[in-house]
Formats: structure tokens, sequence, C-alpha cells
DNA sequence: AGCTAACCGAGACGGTACGTCTAGTCTTGCG
DNA sequence: CGCAAGACTAGACGTACCGTCTCGGTTAGCT
């Protein structure tokens, strides 16, 4: 819990020590590492400001004054694992699209019960709006960077140039998600090749009406 | 012990006539009522037992007796109003999407905060392991009779017989699931073609491999 | 999960200012006066921990935190306005024990409602341990300093010194309850003196069997 | 639990047969019989109308026709098992206010756990009116039969004329009620007699203001 | 070098809601 | 009409958290 505390205090265990009027990354670390930890152990349910502050040996408003409320907490605990995943470039838009399922979506998850806190990030922003507009906010960004993918095939000629991109991988996100929050992660790898297979298959063809 | 506790029910307001020892339809109206008021106006934050018993002029074990979790309740507030809404058969599997998308899915969830108490479902599947259990039955069902559309466009040659059906299904609820809990609803309909669309395009041609 | 409750304290009253991680004497005091209001108006019936937190503005946990149980704080409001009678020491036993009788029992109790206060704290004790612990705890003490007035008229030779000091105090102290259980505190007074008559007399034949 | 039922109805257990309109002997003492023993196994806490009408598989309407309120059925049990102990008369009056003490008041009380039951009683009438009347009712009819012990003595030159024999009963009550609500009748048998040579003793001299 | 300002752990506070229990009323259906 | 049954409204029980507050202690940086 990256206590540091060479000066323990009197309270038994051995405490944080002080580092004066500034923000203590000690206290933060450990703040952010017992969340994940409720997260991931406990869930959403379980999960409280209280819990944390407990585990993490922590006041409560050392939390509020640094985040804003359980929403903000949750954002951050999940974007802190998040940061280092890519986006694949194959060179084939198949490949891609199975690699960008596979790794940065499916397979994340279910390493490590990262889904369970990506559950837990979902169903808070269908409560608080500022967690929604955070998570809105941080997936339109992963989405459009996540259109690359087809931009590169275009420019490829994998598909057609008619292809709307944001809308490709709206479904792909889409059929990750809608696995994640149903259960069904576990069943979702062996039908990651279909669902690239029929998608390509659907930007191949110039739109009938177009 | 010893407390007086006048009750009675003479309360000033008109109170529900007792029907004897039977459960009593009444109350039982009178508190989904009041549950599917909150929701709408709301949301899940603000929807307590408490609340509901409150507004329903009820009592908390009688909640308790019929509806085991906050979770069951939600879950047939939003039931009660789901029933009637069936698939759509226009004779061709383009605007069987399409209406499928607009009418029992986007526009249903559009019409009069239903997309609200839907998400409510929703965030408490993430969290109560019963509500995701009744919400997966549930999906899991109306997927099942959603293949229909896609099978009767194979009968008819509109689609490649290698269509994995219920994938396809899976794929357009998960489109739409997904923009409901991005808050993204508004923005829907005039992407319904374009899905359509290309889907179609990907299950007119039979998979590569095969 | 997912409660929004505002809360805040700055709810139209003025509330008592925080005084930090430290029991606050103002809530402790507001809680007592409370209990004993409720004591004094309505009695054991009407006396819940949700009516003394209701009217002394405060958090039912407060309560929780501070007594254990309603006897707990019930024994307290008794002991509140009972420290200050001291014992009789008119110089003559007679007297001695009229005046104990008058003051520290009888009339102490009709004074103010605090009969009706400890008529809830001996039917408590009927139903709960530790209520009867308590109490038997400290009528225990006050039986023991009571003896004095007997020791001291021993002293004096005004009775045998063969008496059993404790045993006549409880026979003072068993009248008085009784009086004040059956509701006939009223009716008593006019025979204090007859009572003390009656015991003097016993005390001052040494027992026949010795 | 003295349940008859030869006819057993659809409910699993054997039922009561129904009498017809009239009032049924077998669920009173059904009743009764439930109500005792809850007194008797759990004390005053625990018993409620609640777990008397589930202990004796009777409805709650049926025990709220029968006695008004939960005081009348608790005194009610105890005057079942109260109504036939006699009075002492051994011809002297101090065996006779030794067997009074021991076989009317403690010793009955030590037996089967009468004692707790009574302390219920007691209890209940320290917040019930009603209770408080019936109770008072009761004893002063018994205190007044009890005189009788003293005015036989009078008689017989035993003790002094001018003797209040209804305080001397008074005094001999309230010492084993003392005893009793003070969970201290095991100690009690030891002082008995010197109680009662104390009060002997103090009948034997005429009142100095006399 | 002393003072001030901010952060920290701690935990009490007024509250809301939880899920359970009992009170006392009511009505049905059987006998 | 009496009875068993049990649903009903009402509300108290004791617990968990909420978000705010103040405390006492500590350290850093300014004066």
């Amino acid at each position: 819990m990256t206590k540091t505390s060479p000066a323990g205090g009197k309270s038994g265990h051995q405490a944080r020590a002080s580092i004066g009027a500034r923000r203590n990354p000690a206290s933060q670390a450990a703040i952010l590492d017992a969340a994940e930890a409720i997260l991931r152990e406990e869930g959403l349910a379980g999960f409280s400001i209280e819990a944390v502050a407990r585990r993490a040996r922590a006041g409560k408003p050392t939390i509020y004054r640094w985040w804003p409320s359980r929403a903000a907490l949750i954002l951050e605990v999940y974007q802190r694992f998040k940061q280092a995943v890519g986006f694949p470039d194959t060179g084939a838009l198949r490949t891609d699209l199975i690699a960008f399922l596979s790794n940065n979506l499916v397979g994340f998850w279910q390493s490590g019960m990262c889904g369970t806190v990506f559950r837990s990030v979902i169903a808070e922003a269908q409560t608080t709006p500022e967690a929604a507009a955070a998570l809105a906010a941080y997936e339109s960004a992963r989405r459009r960077d996540a259109t690359l993918m087809i931009e590169r095939a275009k420019a490829r000629g994998e598909v057609t140039a008619q292809t709307n991109s944001l809308l490709v991988v709206d479904l792909l996100v889409a059929f990750a998600w809608h696995r994640l929050l149903n259960g069904r992660l576990a069943e979702t790898p062996a039908d990651i090749e279909a669902v690239a297979d029929l998608l390509i298959a659907g930007m191949q063809k110039p739109p009938a009406s177009a």
C-alpha cells in the first residue's frame, strides 16, 4: 500500500510521514491502490468512500479534497492502467480489427479484473452526469484514434472510400461493451473473427444508395 | 417493546381498503406506478425503496414481500411497458432492420423516458448479480426472437445462408445499447440506415474462410 | 449504492457546529434533554431512539455511538438529576429515616415527574439484562451509603447493635419502590412516620433467637 | 401446546378443528399456553402478540378479540397459575409470616419461572395504565386478605392492637417485590426470618405517639 | 528562526436509506 | 358468527455511508 513512513507515528501501524503543506503523493497512491483493490475484489457494490479511506488509512476529507465524487475516483482508477495499450498497426485491416478487439477491448478487460472496474465506470456513468461526461469525453477520443485503422485500410484500398469509419469503430466498441455488460466476455473471443469478417465485407461494397 | 404506535390507516388521506389475506393488486399497482414515476423523474439516483414506499403510501415490508430487491422492482417496472412491442416483418431485410432499430430499440427508449429506466436496469445489473441474471435471461430471449428477421431474409435469398444471425442481432442490439449508455440516442436515428446497409452488405458475401 | 443524499447541515434551523473529531458536549446534552423530556411527557411508551433523535435534532448513530442501548440512555437521564440529593443526618434516627423516605425517595419522585422516569428505569431493567445490571450496581451503592444512618444510631445507642442495617435499609427502599410501582405515591407521606416508628421499635429489641 | 385437532386441515401441520360460531376453548388454551411458554423462555423481551400467534398457530385477530392488549394477556397468564396458593394459618404469627413470604411470595416466584412472569406483569404495568389498574386491583385484594394473619395475631395478643396491619403487609410484600425486581430472589430466603422477627418486634411495642 | 499556511489522519456530526420486525386493522373463506 | 390466515399501513429497530466539519499534528516555505 505504498506507505513510506520511516518516522512511524504512535498509532500502532506505521503511518505515512507528513511532507508538509503539499499534496502527498504517497497518500494519493495509497488511495488509488485501495480503490482499485476494492473494485477488483468486491465490485461496485462494496465500493464506498468510507471503505477506501479505511483501507488506505486515509481521512475522508483527503479523498474529497482531490476527487470531487465517487465517480471521479473510479474513473481515475480505470485510466491509471488504461494508458499503456496502443492501437494495432499490422498492415492489414483484418488483423488490425482482430487485434483491436482482442487486445484493446475484450482481452484487456479479461486480464486482472479490469473488466469489473470498467463495468463499474459505466454503471456509475448511468447515474452521475459528471461521470457520464468524463466517460463520454474519454471514449470519444479513443474512438477517434481508432478510426486510423480504417483510414489506413482505405488508403490501402482494402475498403471502399465511402466507409464511415467512425460508425464502424462504434460498432466494434459497442459489440465489446455489450458482451462486457452482459457478462458474456468469456464466449466472445470465438466471435471476434466473424465480426471482423462481417464488417470488412460490409465495408468493401459501396453503399447502394450513394 | 411497549410501543404504542396508533397506526390504523384512518390517517387523513383515504387509504386503500384491505381485501384480506391475499395480495392486493391495488397496492402492487401503486408501488409499480410510484417506482416508475421516480425512475422517470429522478433516475436511478433518488430511487430508493424508502422513496417508493413513501410515494405509493405503502409499507416497506409490502415491497420487500413481493420484490426481493431493488433490482427486481426496477426490472418489473421496465417489463411492464416493454411487453407490447412486436418484431417487424416488412418483407425486406433492410426495412426490417431499420424498423427494429427505430421502433424496438432507439425509438422506444426515446419515448417517455423509457431509456432512462432501461439505463437504470443495466446499471443495476452491473452491481447486483441477480439483476444481471434476470437481465441476461430477458435479453437472451429477445435476441433469439429477433433472429427471425435474419432467417426470413436467408429464406428469401437476400443474404448468404452462412450468416450467423445471432451475431448480427448482437451487433444491432449492441449498437443501440452503446448509444443509449453513452447518452447519444439523439444522434442515432441518422445512423440507423448506414448501420443496416453495412451489415446487409456484410451478410451478402459468404465468409472468405468458408 | 448511488445515493445522492444532499444532507449538509444548512437545513433551515441553525445546527450545532462541529467541534471536530471529539465528542460534542452540546449534542450529548441535547440528547439527554430530549430523552428526559420525552420520558416526563409520555413515559416509557413513546420513548424510542427515533423520537429522541428527532427531538434532539440529532442523528440516530450519534445516539448509538454513545449509548449502546435504550436502557443506557434512560439510566443516564435518571442519574443526571439524581446525583445531588445527599443523605440526611439530623442527629436522631427517627428524623433521619423520615427525611430519607421523604426527601431521597418519595418526595424526590413526586417532584417534576422524576418518579415517572424511575419507573421507566425499573421497567426497562425487567426486560434488558444490562439495564438490570446497571440498576443493581447503582442501587447497591446507594443502599450501602444509606446504612450509615443506622450505624450512627447504633453508635448513639438508639438501636440494638445486632441490627442488620442493610436489611432495614432494604425494607425502607422496598416500601418506597412498592408504592411508586403501584402508583400509590400520593398516599404514602401519611404512612412514612408509621413505617419509621415500626422499624425503629423493631430495631430496639435484640433478636429473640440470638 | 394443547392442540386437539383430529380433523387436520390442509395446512401441513394439523390445525385445530373449527367448532363453529362460538369461542373455541382450545384456541384460548393454546394462546395462553404459548404466551406462558414465551414469557418463561424469553421473558418480556421477545414477548409479542406476533410471537404468541405464531407459536399458538392462531390468528392475531383471535388474540385481539379476547384480550384487548398485551398487558391483559400477560395478566391472565399470571393469574392462571396464581389462583391456588392459600394463605398460611399456623397458629403463630412468626411462622405465618415466614410461610407467607416463603410460599406465597418468594418461593412461589422461584418455582418454574413464575417470577419471570410476574416481573413482566409489573414492568408492563409501568407502561400501560390499564395493566396498572388491573394489577393494583389484584394486589389490593391480596393484601387485604393477607391482613387476616395480623388480625389473628392481634386477637391472640401476640402484637399490640394498635398495629396497622395493612401497613405491615405492605412492608412484607414490598420487601418481596423489591428482591424480585432486583434479581435478588436467590439470597432472600436467608433473610426471611430476620424480616419477620424485626416486624414482629416492631408490632409488639405500641406506637410512642399513642 | 519563527510564523503561517496547507495537508494529513482521525473521527464526530446531522442525515438518509437499508432490510427486518412488530403493532393493530382488515377481509376472505371455511366450518 | 368464530376462527386461521395473512396482507396491509405505519413506523421503530440497529447499521452503513454520505459529505461536512473541526481538531491536533506536521512540515515547507515565506518573512
